[in-house]
DNA sequence: ATACTATACATTGCATGCAAATATAAAATA
DNA sequence: TATTTTATATTTGCATGCAATGTATAGTAT
């Protein structure tokens, strides 16, 4: 018998507790409201959230650190994964590297469809990026990233470049970019776009790589003196 | 004060007793053991280790479903995971990836203590091949590859290779290769250390990619009558 | 005053009992 | 006999209490 239970509309997430534990604080973490470093006790959270308690709490605790988000040391608690510059430098070495793998692949397997959504999205962008509108722009900017590799329709690349991307988000977000290397990013974007529709995967894998490059090293800047 | 206990000396692992059913749950998937599809209730498990009582497997077999490994459905319990060929394909791209990204990486920045393990395990493998000892052989194999890997001093990199290696391990083993395709595999392995040695990343990068490549599609065709 | 010790407090690890959900078996009906 | 229904048993999800570990505080000795 086909017993369809309705999709719950409780706050967050649906299914077991645990589970929407895991979602709310993932959240929390990668938005940035927990600062990494910050300890992560559970009597603070229980406090939070009331209908929650210590088991489902603690199964959601083990999840995310073996997401990589949370530090877990026995007897000691959790504390949100405080990443060095090496850390981060790593992560994006890895990033760039899935991309390029996923270029090649993508404009050899994306569909019509696929890529109709990823110059949609292109085109929301760039309206952010006329009103100014840095969260917005940076948002829809992961988006296309994520669905371009997500072209590839390799379920392991997909999966591993959300995750790493999760990782490090809070740290790639800068807040005050200046205009001319906003501008020259979007430039940057044109290009990608144009690639992708010509399946032009080589060219592509620069244009990707070369971006990110870029990229990266104005983010790094502004990041190094707040880790300092 | 430093009260520093001595190690146990418990027949797995050390630590909270979460962490001990992590290792050793892991290590019955990756070994075969327990077969893809097959399902691991909890009383099952608590039959087998008597030192270990629901809260802590519990806490085990969620992480175990974040590294993938197994399939936890809400009410219904955990299943090993089973995947497809088009899933091994997709996480066959994905390693041979990430060794391309760690090709160059290592050869620029392995240091030659971690040459000499490498070279040292590849007079071992050698051994196993004459002795044609193919467990051993593939043992050491996968450890070479995870070496060169952690000579690019990413520990991202290192991080998911070794992940999406565990994935996969328990369907790349193939029992029954033939031997001319095992000496040419040692012929190309030959080459790779050298290429390592004279720090040729390009050159590595290649020898990497032709290496699994031909290797996979060995393979491939061995698991393809089994999965059927 | 500093360093060390002992004690009280807080937090995490684990075991267990109960409730909810699912699977299995038995009975009833077509 | 095949199929649906009902009852039973099993299994998982969750809450909670106790034990073990770690942390902070107060006191003592040097």
């Amino acid at each position: 018998m086909e017993n369809k239970t309705l999709p719950e509309v409780t706050s967050t997430a649906r299914g077991t507790r645990t589970l929407s534990a895991v979602t709310r604080l993932r959240e929390l973490i990668v938005s940035g409201v927990l600062k990494p470093g910050q300890r992560i006790s559970e009597r603070s959270v229980l406090e939070e959230h009331q209908d929650l308690s210590r088991t489902p709490l603690r199964e959601a605790l083990k999840i995310l650190a073996s997401e990589g988000l949370i530090d877990l040391t026995p007897n000691r608690g959790a504390f949100v994964t405080r990443l060095s510059m090496k850390h981060i430098d790593s992560a994006m070495e890895v990033l760039i590297g899935l991309e390029s793998i996923a270029a090649v692949a993508s404009c050899a397997r994306i569909t019509a469809p696929e890529m109709e959504e990823i110059k949609t999205l292109h085109h929301q962008m760039l309206v952010s990026f006329q009103q100014q509108d840095l969260m917005s722009y940076f948002q829809i900017n992961q988006q296309i990233h994520q669905l371009i590799v997500d072209g590839a329709h390799n379920e392991a690349l997909s999966r591993i470049y959300r995750a790493e991307s999760l990782h490090i988000r809070r740290y790639r977000y800068a807040g005050n970019i200046e205009h001319a290397r906003w501008e020259q990013a979007v430039t940057e974007h044109e290009q990608i776009i144009e690639a992708l529709c010509r399946r032009d995967g080589l060219l592509l894998r620069e244009l990707l790589r070369a971006h990110h490059s870029k990229g990266w090293d104005v983010t790094r800047e502004l990041l190094a003196t707040e880790l300092k």
